[in-house]
DNA sequence: TTCTGTGAACACGTTCACAGCC
DNA sequence: GGCTGTGAACGTGTTCACAGAA
């Protein structure tokens, strides 16, 4: 059951747009209806489904509480993931927060394991229920809460350090929020969100104005 | 010059790389030191690079101030656009703490230009050094701004509503945090940046693991 | 019939490999 | 000789269009 990357990308807002769904009541959907909501071709979603195995029925649709356990199996959602935060600068903090409120308590999937500064003035501190501990520690901290995920929010010079440190420790996965490339060995995927190019590309597609 | 979608989402890459050569006193480069700096292939980088014309010089590589000077012409950061932040919660607040500090302080192209939110208790508190205005004005102040660009940073509830509200306005850009798909006309452009599929994208590749 | 699942066609993106110019 | 720019090959991703199951 090999699943393309670009397929992945899609699977959370299928599984989005299906826990919507299965809120408002519905018990059947059809691949038309799920590719309106989530916005893409209706043959696209097909396909993308196609390589989780059959779960539908032709004629009929799916089901949706049995298509959102194909998903959510698929991606892995069955158990939680302790997930280590590091850096609680302006970002981290907001991260912090939201990803508590959102994500860990929004389904499965997820646990925020720990919180992971440097900075004396904020080690020791309470953000979204937890204390956070110092990054002298890091590597202790990610083997004690068996910490396979990470979200990066320090700054820029010291992300491929903690990097680093973080695979080292064993993390498999990163999500960083540092405007920098990381470079990482085999087997670990780090996901980039960088601000300042998300608006570059939008003011690309906007260089025509005055 | 038709530059492909793909190619325009390295460049805020290369022309981080270039600053950073630039910054070191490097006047000089080559297809090969900056496509190690950024994490692409050597063939890649000069293929995305014929895209804006040629500007290398064979047989010597390419000249770091030119070659950023071209790319942020591509980018179209010649003039400063005005950028409106849309829900200023715990994201939003950091969020445009951030875009001030990283983005506008960080090279030319943006102006943090308005921040609106619906919540009384928010409205006319100062963040990032603007005072936040009352979201039931947004049509006025995106017209008042001249604003082609917004961060939306609202409620799932409320995004595709306020962004209707934004396109209506005169915004070509979106870039989102709201967890759900936002239908735009066509011209309208939107970014999303949703942390819940992130982590779970992250998962998915870690989901072999116990 | 209706709607899925998928071979086949197509479009897009990446890499190879080398001609062309310094 | 060295490095760019780019045709051509290759690989990946998307869409078409229809056979097949309920």
């Amino acid at each position: 059951m090999n699943v393309p990357p670009s397929t992945v990308a899609r699977l959370p807002r299928y599984m989005r747009a299906l826990e919507d769904l299965a809120e408002r009541g519905e018990q059947q959907t059809s691949s038309g209806e799920l590719a309106e909501l989530v916005g893409v071709q209706a043959a696209q979603l097909r396909r993308d489904l196609s390589y989780l195995g059959s779960h539908g029925v032709r004629g009929v649709g799916y089901d949706v509480q049995n298509l959102l356990s194909q998903v959510m199996g698929a991606l892995g959602l069955t158990h939680d993931r302790a997930v280590v935060i590091v850096g609680l600068g302006n970002l981290g903090h907001a991260l912090a927060n939201y990803v508590q409120a959102y994500v860990v308590d929004g389904g499965p999937g997820f646990r925020v394991a720990a919180l992971v500064d440097a900075d004396p003035a904020v080690i020791g501190t309470e953000v979204a229920g937890l204390v956070v501990e110092d990054a002298a520690h890091l590597e202790d901290v990610v083997a004690r809460e068996g910490a396979t995920i990470a979200v990066l929010a320090t700054p820029r010079d010291v992300a491929q350090e903690v990097c680093d440190r973080l695979v080292a420790a064993g993390v498999r996965g990163i999500l960083s929020f540092a405007p920098r490339a990381l470079q990482v060995p085999e087997g670990v995927d780090v996901r980039s969100v960088d601000l300042a190019s998300e608006l570059q590309i939008l003011a690309f597609h906007d260089r025509r104005r005055p």
